[in-house]
RNA sequence: CGGAGUGUAGCUCAGCCUGGUAGAGCACUGGUUUUGGGAACCAGGGGUCCAAAGUUCGAAUCUUUGUACUCCGACCA
């Protein structure tokens, strides 16, 4: 693949994305270890490759998703007021002791010694390390609110790591750490990060739900999980089917003003997992013909707990008339290596992943069907070299093989345009343009196809909505 | 952690019951012909048969003990 190829034959090389030369190692079979459709479909794809039980590396078409996501998540994160940062992996035991957690937490907890046999942990969550952070640098009630995030690997030690990197041991968690003055201020912060994981998940092209949920370890009395709906989802939910259209909040929403409008109109109706859920209360809510029973993917979890951390840890800062005030904080968590699963679930079918263009590991992707011939390449290396020009994010199959594996390559990667371009369409000038989720094609002259393909993509990479 | 199952080529798997030269398809390498929905032919490379111990003249195959992975349940971004 390209390694022993001289570079003269590559004039950009290190630049293009020409298949011939990337890294892209397609199964055709599935691996037996696969069980539900995303993890098959990343196996196939290339896109990850296990390295243990619940321990994943993603290979270069799996990573290129992630990062868009990540990127996403980023945007919203900071639109709605979070500041990004950076923590380790591994924490002192000594952080956790004094918050209560280090006994507390369990066997899913990772604990290391380092060589001088001090305690360590991998972290699988930061409450402790941020507000150690805060608490150090923050002293006074005019420096908040204040909302921290970072990106960064978790691990958790799960009985049981199943379905691929929808639930792996090792896995990339968004975590956004909320600090206000009192409750009212703290629900405030919870509101915002509300609508920003509203927003997060409409630019991926998923519609996830918020329900009421169970606060588990971490503790607190005000916590939604936010739900995409699946079939191969882990738990049962029962919403309102109203919820599943609900007009998302918009990119100009003013963070600093009062969203509880929108919170309330989309806490009005129904929603629950099977672990809240009050089957009473759901079928007096919600009459028989928009009751949703369904099987959900939980793709995100936030929570206000109050002074669960600040007060054992003594996070506080000095109040206008100058006593001390223990803050209110809040966690919001969601995580783009369990994000890129729950996408494919969401949108697939018989013949691989159909990507929305806003996380898709390529927009379009162009296909040379006759990489023999000279006329035929010379005509797609141009046609490359003005798709390129024009922004878009193009993978290039210029690959010597038959046409039969292309189209079942670029169908099952799932890049949402294939631009076919060969000897017989080359003759009367024109070029076919597939859309990977209608299966619609269109032809048109090949000097038309860069415009039209940028005219496709560009409102579908929902950088506005 | 309880229950079940599987480890043989990069992937999917056969061979094991009934011990006797380690196989197939796909993938890979070289060549020829091909090229609009996973092309054909010719030639070739590739294996600690999960590990250790045992039984045996002889173990992928039988026995024991480990170990890894998967599935079902209780827990979770």
């Amino acid at each position: 693949m390209g390694i022993n190829k001289s570079l003269e034959s590559h004039p950009v090389f290190g630049v293009t994305m020409r298949l011939s030369q990337y890294f892209l190692p397609v199964l055709r079979d599935v691996p037996k270890e696969a069980e539900i459709i995303s993890h098959r479909l990343m196996l196939r794809a290339g896109m990850v490759r296990q390295q243990a039980s619940g321990l994943y590396s993603w290979l270069p078409l799996g990573y290129k998703v992630l990062i868009k996501v990540q990127k996403i998540v980023e945007e919203e994160q900071n639109r709605s007021g979070a500041i990004q940062l950076l923590m380790p992996t591994i924490q002192s035991a000594d952080l956790w002791r004094e918050s209560g957690r280090y006994d507390a937490y369990g066997k899913e907890m990772l604990r290391i010694q380092d060589r001088h046999e001090r305690d360590f942990l991998y972290g699988p969550t930061n409450e402790e390390m941020i507000t150690d952070i805060f608490r150090t640098y923050v002293k006074s009630y005019k420096d908040l609110p204040l909302n921290l995030y970072h990106i960064q690997w978790k691990f958790r030690d799960e009985i049981r790591p199943r379905f691929g990197t929808m639930r792996s041991r090792e896995f990339l968690m968004k975590d956004a750490y909320s600090f206000d003055l009192d409750k009212e201020s703290a629900v405030r912060a919870y509101h915002r990060m509300f609508v920003a994981y509203l927003r997060t998940y409409a630019r991926m092209g998923l519609t996830a739900i918020p329900m009421r949920a169970d606060t588990g370890p971490i503790g607190g009395d005000l916590s939604h999980e936010f739900i995409v709906l699946a079939d191969t989802g882990e738990s049962e939910v029962f919403c309102h089917k109203d919820l599943l259209d609900k007009p998302i909040p918009a990119p100009d929403t003013d963070f600093r003003g009062d969203l509880s409008p929108i919170i309330n109109d989309w806490t009005s109706q129904y929603a629950a997992t099977e672990e809240m859920v009050d089957m009473a209360a759901y079928e007096s809510a919600v009459p028989p013909d928009k009751r949703v029973t369904a099987r959900g993917i939980e793709v995100g979890h936030i929570f206000y707990f109050g002074t669960k951390y600040s007060e054992p840890m003594k996070a506080t800062v000095t109040g206008p008339d100058g006593k001390e005030i223990t803050v209110h904080m809040g966690s919001y968590g969601i995580g783009p290596t369990r994000l890129v699963p729950a996408i494919i679930e969401a949108s697939h079918d018989d013949d691989g992943i159909i990507w929305p263009v806003s996380v898709a590991p390529f927009e379009a992707v162009l296909i040379n069907l006759k990489a023999g011939d000279a006329e035929c390449t010379a005509a797609c290396d141009s046609l490359y070299d003005e798709l390129n020009a024009n922004g878009i994010d193009m993978l290039y199959d210029d690959r010597d093989q038959g046409a039969g594996g292309k189209f079942a390559t670029a169908d099952l990667i799932g890049i949402p345009y294939q631009v076919i371009l060969g000897p017989r369409g080359l003759k009367s000038g024109e070029v076919e343009i597939k859309h990977r989720r209608s299966g619609e094609r269109e032809t048109l002259p090949v000097g038309d196809a860069a415009k039209r393909i940028k005219a496709l993509i560009e409102p579908q990479r929902r950088t506005d909505i």
